[in-house]
DNA sequence: TAAATACATACCAAATTTGATATGACGGAT
DNA sequence: ATCCGTCATATCAAATTTGGTATGTATTTA
């Protein structure tokens, strides 16, 4: 990984800039990381070097961060936050404490299999620790591989070998483009990809699979892609901007079943595409030779018995 | 901020460690920091030493991490990702790119008067960059400091010096306590929190405002507090667990009345309980002194005007 | 006008880091 | 038994870091 500028930045640097933009004064910064006021002031004044930008303006009464002052400071402190998390978690694990079961689904699989059989562990033993993480793919195996998640239902990226993993059977997803149920084409008979481009969108940024899917289907289909959209991650954000305009939002075809079925039945509909939205199918994804905890592993075979009791697709 | 052994850390040792994960051999991890293998295990034996814990297991054809490795490797990671993102920030900003808005806000608000006012914007610049954190006030407020949004609509939380934002006006949130609509309790004329306690319950984590607030309810009833909880922050995981179990989800009244609104009328309910259970209240945020983006100023001012069309509460 | 406050620069010395080469130990493959 | 591949250790030298003290500069305050 290419680090650029960043290679060659000292932890005591991270902690400089921090502390100034908390306290305002770099005399009081240099309290805090127990030097003398020169030598933070050289500090700060090398680190302004190496990074080639100045961070914070000089003032008699202290400091103020620049723009891009502000946005070092940003980074440094969510790196401080992280090397603080870095030690806690050596010191417990250290002490032989923190016993979890992580799972990792993509959205259609959490809803699908992951929540009933987390339903069933929580019948026989409510109070073990189970943490969700709903996200995408890449980072999911990612954080498979790195170990923050026990096992994973995911699609395998491409540039991930699949000799690492033990892989159980295979799933299907496909994306569901959503309307409000009063939307102009919301009782089409049936839409082309293309006829979509000029409406307003609302999906995840790019690199997400939904929105490579949705590109994808608008390349396929010699269309121009949409440029009216909004950016962010959050379901409940797509919903309040789906039933308050226009908009389009794709979808994992199990989310989509879930709010608009019977037991939620969110006034929600989908656009009859001609051409289905597939993603690559996913698995239910464990590294090879890596030890699980017990509940972990119960909760695997729950999810495991959910995935065999649905028919293939 | 403490960083305990993570304050003696250096870039190389992070990259060092997540090299030698990655390829599995300190060789392999030399060459990719170009430097050579015994400098490299010299370097891994320092870092263990300073740790206080051993990283990796050597065997003949190579390295595997220990669960302590695992758990480091996953943080180097991070860590390195975000320098990578430090370095591009800082070559962006030093080239005048980089124009966005970043609005942050609690759930209720984000639902309430953000996404009305982005919708707004959106009619008469469709392409403009916009991005929307939906997140717990303290990680907001402190984000907002770090310079990540430009402004926001959260609770001060204690620690924090209102005399450095330009408050505006007041809000008060109140949590919902939704339930399936066929839940045992869904027809119900009126609960006390103490009667919930045995009850499952879906909600984030400890620290969450919302699930402070709710066990703030449970403890100024005398109850005691629930155990079966399921853990997450997911808002999908929440409603597949509702609509399939009679776990209790506490939300945010704007998204409880967003989901349960004639807009998009999903099948839950609200149990009326006999104490409202209310947030503190939030605030329009910026920080004194602050230059933002055109794009963000035009953001802001329509938020500011969604929530002066609402009457006070 | 003098004093106080805040940051900057110069210089110094000790300690540490950094990376190399040379070589050894160990286990697996042939 | 020998060779190969991988990691570990010893030693060396150059460079860098680290933090100090002393002092200077600029602005504000009393």
């Amino acid at each position: 990984m290419d680090l650029g500028v960043a290679r060659n930045l000292k932890i005591s640097q991270l902690r400089l800039i921090s502390a100034i933009a908390e306290h305002g004064q770099i005399r009081l910064a240099a309290d805090e990381l127990a030097i003398t006021q020169p030598a933070a002031s050289r500090l700060l004044a090398d680190t302004e070097q190496n990074l080639g930008a100045k961070l914070f303006e000089r003032h008699p009464k202290g400091m103020v961060p620049t723009l891009i002052g502000r946005a070092l400071t940003q980074r440094a402190h969510k790196l401080l936050v992280e090397l603080r998390d870095l030690s806690r978690d050596l010191h417990e694990l250290k002490s032989g404490e923190g016993g979890t079961a992580t799972v990792g689904a993509v959205t259609g699989a959490a809803v699908g299999f992951v929540i009933p059989a987390i339903n069933q562990l929580k019948a026989t033993s409510p109070k073990a620790d189970i943490h969700v993480n709903v996200e995408a793919s890449e980072v999911l195996v990612r954080d498979l591989i790195g170990g923050k998640n026990d096992f994973v239902l995911a699609r395998l990226p491409p540039d991930f070998n699949a000799n690492e993993f033990e892989l159980m059977p295979a799933r299907t997803e496909t994306v569901k483009l959503m309307v409000r149920e009063d939307h102009p084409l919301a009782r089409a008979t049936e839409v082309s990809i293309g006829d979509l481009t000029h409406y307003e969108w609302v999906m995840q940024t790019h690199r997400a699979p939904i929105r490579e899917a949705v590109d994808s289907a608008f390349l396929q289909a010699r269309a121009e892609l949409p440029t009216n959209i909004i950016n962010t991650t959050s379901l409940l954000a797509m919903i309040a901007v789906l039933v308050s305009t226009s908009a389009i939002a794709p979808l994992a075809s199990e989310v989509s079943d879930l709010l608009i079925g019977n037991r939620v039945g969110a006034k929600l509909s989908v656009l009859p595409v001609k051409r289905p939205i597939v993603l690559t199918p996913y698995y239910l994804l464990l590294v090879k030779g890596r030890q699980l905890s017990p509940i972990a592993n119960r909760l695997r075979a729950l999810v495991n018995a959910e995935l065999n009791r649905g028919s293939r697709r």
